[in-house]
DNA sequence: CCTGCCGCCTGCGCGC
DNA sequence: TGCGCGCAGGCGGCAG
């Protein structure tokens, strides 16, 4: 969190108000947003002063700027991370990290108050992904995404499909939200065993995969408390359709039996324990 | 190669 | 009142 939806939402906004501009300066007020940016501040801010936002690009919950010439501003947002246009005299808010000033005046900042995520500037490959981020697949809204490599690299791990769906190297942009909900809805238990899945049951993941990140997308995304939001500040909506994640006690919406919390893999996992019953032979 | 665990971070709400 | 703790959890690194 944000996932994959949220991100979109902010590449989004980084399309219409940063690409096509070009940024005039760069302040850093935190370098542990540099973390993954080697070299360091005194390298990162000369390189992306003067440079001209080309694209803005997406795969999974990772984000980039394509910068004129073979280089890409890369963004995590991590769990809290935010990016916010602001004219230049607003106030600053708590948490900000790093600020590019654009050539219209206005502004482009990172705010972050955990610090999970961060900048980096890297070389991109020839289609324009940063050679950094080769080893995260593609996501499902990704039209070169391949549902069979999916369906056949997930059946020969040796794992609960929850931690696959997880795992960024075999599909990327599911995180503990809409896993949760995209299990519900198949309906399947997150211990289920990759290797006994089904090709029906791969499908009707798949399919549910993209379609609740599809309808979170169009609510705007998701969000808990104020920290997911667009490159204007505002939240979506879509955390009033959740059917499963964050609902512990409150009834299923397809059978009434109230939600489950589980501890899984240090974080909670939420279960119809009717619909998505613990599988006899599932492991973790 | 594969799987799974750890540490990084801050703010908030809770119990004592 | 104030302190400590659990929780939120994505991801790189690393152990086995």
């Amino acid at each position: 969190m944000p996932e994959l939806p949220e991100v979109e939402v902010v590449r989004r906004g980084l399309d219409t108000h940063v690409v096509g501009r070009t940024v005039v300066a760069v302040t850093v007020h935190d370098v542990r947003s540099l973390k993954r940016h080697l070299p360091g501040a005194a390298d990162f801010v000369p390189r992306l002063v003067g440079r001209r936002v080309d694209a803005a690009r997406r795969r999974g919950k990772y984000l980039w700027l394509v910068l004129d010439g073979h280089e890409a501003l890369l963004c995590h947002l991590g769990m809290s991370g935010q990016m916010l246009i602001s004219d230049a005299d607003a106030p600053l808010p708590r948490h900000l990290r790093i600020v590019l000033d654009l050539d219209d005046g206005r502004q482009l900042r990172f705010v972050d108050q955990r610090i999970f995520g961060g900048m980096m500037l890297a070389d991109v490959d020839e289609e324009q992904v940063p050679v950094t981020i080769g080893h995260i697949a593609r996501d499902p809204l990704d039209p070169r995404f391949d549902r069979d490599l999916f369906a056949a690299r997930l059946r020969r791990r040796r794992t609960g499909v929850k931690r696959a769906l997880l795992d960024q190297t075999l599909i990327s942009g599911v995180g503990n939200i809409y896993a949760d909900e995209s299990l519900w809805r198949v309906p399947l238990h997150y211990a289920r065993a990759t290797e006994n899945l089904r090709a029906k049951e791969v499908d009707a993941l798949l399919g549910h995969v993209v379609d609740v990140m599809g309808e979170a997308l169009e609510q705007g995304g998701t969000s808990f408390d104020a920290l997911y939001v667009n490159v204007n500040g505002q939240s979506g909506y879509f955390d009033r359709s959740l059917a499963a994640y964050g609902q512990e006690g409150e009834p299923c919406p397809r059978c009434g039996t109230p939600i489950r919390r589980d501890a899984f893999m240090n974080r909670s996992s939420f279960t119809c324990p009717r619909c998505q019953p613990r599988p006899r032979n599932g492991r973790f």
